[in-house]
DNA sequence: TGTACATCAGTGAACGCGCGTTCACTGATGTAC
DNA sequence: TGTACATCAGTGAACGCGCGTTCACTGATGTAC
């Protein structure tokens, strides 16, 4: 990396640009989200506070952008994982998408709690930006649901879902253009329940220090149990 | 309640604690576990701020006293639900333990993320302290579980889980004095994510403002997915 | 290629706010005789 | 029943720390002619 006497104004912009997340997601591993402090990225960077609004406008903004920067990761990691597994193998792919969720999580617990955990108080995500990153996952989960021959070797009878559940069921079909019957849509919901459930069991610390000395098996068998309810 | 004039010593210690917590527990729904501040306690309580250390040692202890009376809070709850459901069917007293899970977490989503969400940076429960009430509602699952005679009207045919996980399976059944086949067990596990999951996305809003009209419908269908992978 | 001007990065001081915790203290409540 | 002493609740000041954000400023980098 040239220093900043070989570097032209663009090139040293991004680089600080860059360092400035850099240093955000550590912050976030090492304090939180409720204490993430522009004036402690400013000391790490070996600047003034104030310096930092060259390339920041507030907190506030930072918080957001590496929330999307958080979405944008863990749904390229959901991808890749899924486009490496046998694409006439449906059910293997989702549970590819379910592990490369749960690495992602286990590699970076305090990004996961920032998309996953709870609300930073005092912060709202500006939906307009940060709904579409945060959907990614989900739709691809969906998708690779569609392509799937068969839903379900455990067909549940069509149990007749309550009106609003009916209704709810078709708004996300809409938002998402997929056309996955009600028990199947139902069932992908309960995949996304569960996957977000035991990567947050597992990675907040819940399982006690030496509850399991296998978490991944865990997880695997967990998931399996789910897919049984979907797809052959 | 009588003012403070016509108060014992003792009556007035023990209305004092427990406005301490109250004003606790609003503060964490207001500006979440992190923010919570003895020095905004000792306001609303109309006292200085050195006052507060009469009766609560510090911060981090005020928060360990919160996390053990919600982990009991909601125990307690759970045990309630499940006692009023029909002794004779296993399957609507595990729905009735979710549900009042849910009910319990909607009602106050900020003791449900002090619980289940983020870990509070700088904050580590003490284990001995917190382990007992923190572990009551998965024990509670897994005694309804023990009183249901089938184990399963779908029943997985036996996978040979993986060695480390058989073990772990078996450090559970010693700890919570169970007796479940590791297939059961592992669908316990299964169903606990699922319920913290589901739970958890709808309290932290990643439901979009408007994307579920009837989110108890959805959990209840969701849960009840996952419990025909146990119970019949 | 050189000069004049505009843009930008970073400084340092300041505003006003919050926090946890300690300490010596006053005055009221409770207790032992 | 009354007095002497011990306990306790609450005060107010202080220590040392952190934060976000604004502002006028200097000096270096880049651009137009």
């Amino acid at each position: 990396m040239p220093d900043a006497h070989t570097r032209t104004r663009a090139e040293n912009r991004r680089a600080m640009e860059a360092e400035i997340r850099r240093l955000g997601r550590a912050h976030l591993s090492t304090h939180g989200a409720a204490a993430l402090s522009l004036r402690a990225i400013a000391r790490d960077l070996g600047v003034v506070s104030s310096a930092v609004y060259r390339y920041v406008p507030s907190r506030d903004e930072l918080l957001t952008l590496l929330l999307i920067e958080g979405y944008t990761d863990l749904a390229d990691a959901v991808d890749a994982a899924v486009e490496r597994a046998d694409p006439g193998a449906p059910r293997a792919r989702l549970m590819a998408a379910a592990m490369a969720i749960r690495s992602w999580a286990v590699d970076d617990p305090a990004r996961w709690a920032l998309l996953y955990g709870s609300p930073v108080p005092g912060y709202a995500a500006p939906a307009d930006r940060t709904v579409g990153p945060g959907t990614r996952v989900i739709a691809r989960l969906l998708r690779e649901l569609s392509a799937a021959p068969s839903s379900g070797s455990n067909p549940q009878p069509d149990k007749g879902f309550p009106a609003e559940l009916a209704h709810d069921l078709d708004a996300i079909r809409t938002e998402f253009g997929s056309d996955l019957p009600d028990t199947t849509l139902l069932a992908a919901t309960t995949l996304w329940a569960a996957v977000i459930g035991a990567t947050s069991l597992e990675v907040f610390g819940q399982y006690g220090a030496d509850t399991f000395a296998a978490p991944e098996q865990l997880f695997t068998a967990q998931i399996d149990a789910v897919l049984s309810l979907i797809v052959g």
